[in-house]
DNA sequence: CTTGCTCCTGTAGTGGCTACAGGAAGTAGA
DNA sequence: TCTACTTCCTGTAGCCACTACAGGAGCAAG
C-alpha cells in the first residue's frame, strides 16, 4: 500500500488533483491508515493512471468515467468504447480544422504587418467594419 | 445609439458576454439612459467586434487588452502586434501538432477494437502497466 | 391596461484542475 | 527522547472565459 505522494509518483497524477477525483466520485475513496492518511492498493493506482491516459488522450471525465464502469463490470461493450473513441477523433479532427483555418487566417492578418508601420494593418482589419474570419 | 441587444446583434457577441467585459473592465463602461439601460455608440460596438474577432482567432482577453490600448493610443508599435501574433502562431502550431500525435495515438488504440470482443483491447491497453504515450 | 419583450443587478455554476492556509502525523538523525 | 523536516490532512478560493439563472424594472404595441 502507498501513500499519496507515492501514488501520485506512480500514476503520474498530482497529488491535488488525486484528491480532487476523489471528492468527485471520479475514483473510489481509498482506504485509510491510523494517522487518517489516504492507502492506495496497486489496482487504485492502475485506475489513477487508466484516468490520466485517458485524460491524455483529451477524453473529458465524464467519458473516463463511463470507461470505468465499464471496466469495473468487466463488460463486452468493445462497441460503446469504440463509438465513444469515434467521436471523440471526429471532435479532435475538427479541432485541428479548426486551428488550420485560424492559423491561415492570423498568417494572413499579420503578414502585412511589419515594424515600424504607422497604424497596424491587422489592428486595422479586425476593426473594420467589412471584415469577416473564415468560419470560426 | 444601440441597447445592449442591438449591440450584442451587431457585435456578435453575447449580451451577457458583454456585460462581463464591462465589469472585467475589458471594454468601455457605456453611458446610460434615464432608464438605465447601456447604450453604445456605433465605435463601441466597433470594440465589442473587434474583441470577439480577436476570441475566434484564439487571443486571450490580456493579449486582446494590449492591443486595444495600442490602438487608443493609435502607437506605431506594429512590431509588438506582430511579435504577439507570432507567438500565438506558434501556440497554434504547436496544439495542432498535438492533436495530430493524439489522433493518432487514439486511432491505433481503437483499431482492435471490435464490436463483441469479451474485452475491450482499448481499455485494457490504458489500464496496463508497460503503456506509454508519445509525448502528451 | 395588459401582454410580452428587453433590460437590470447580483450570484452561482461550468471543467479540470491548482494554490494556498493552518494544522496533524510520520520519519530520520543527535 | 527531542527536534527538525517532510509529507499529509481538510477546507476554501482562484484560474479562464464565459453562461445561466432569479427576481425585478422599463418600455412599446395593441
Amino acid at each position: 500500500m502507498f501513500t499519496i505522494g507515492k501514488a501520485s509518483e506512480q500514476s503520474g497524477v498530482n497529488v491535488e488533483t488525486i484528491r480532487y477525483y476523489e471528492r468527485e466520485g471520479i475514483v473510489p475513496k481509498p482506504g485509510r491508515s491510523a494517522g487518517g492518511r489516504r492507502l492506495y492498493s496497486n489496482d487504485e493506482i492502475a485506475k489513477l493512471r487508466f484516468v490520466r491516459r485517458c485524460r491524455d488522450l483529451g477524453f473529458p471525465i465524464a467519458i473516463i468515467q463511463t470507461f470505468l464502469s465499464l471496466t469495473d463490470q468487466n463488460d463486452r461493450s468493445c462497441g460503446e468504447v469504440k463509438t465513444m473513441a469515434e467521436n471523440h477523433l471526429d471532435e479532435i479532427n475538427a479541432k485541428i480544422e479548426n486551428l488550420m483555418r485560424l492559423r491561415e487566417a492570423l498568417l494572413s492578418l499579420s503578414k502585412n504587418c511589419d515594424d515600424g508601420t504607422a497604424a497596424c494593418p491587422m489592428l486595422d482589419a479586425l476593426m473594420k467594419d467589412g471584415f469577416g474570419l473564415g468560419a470560426p
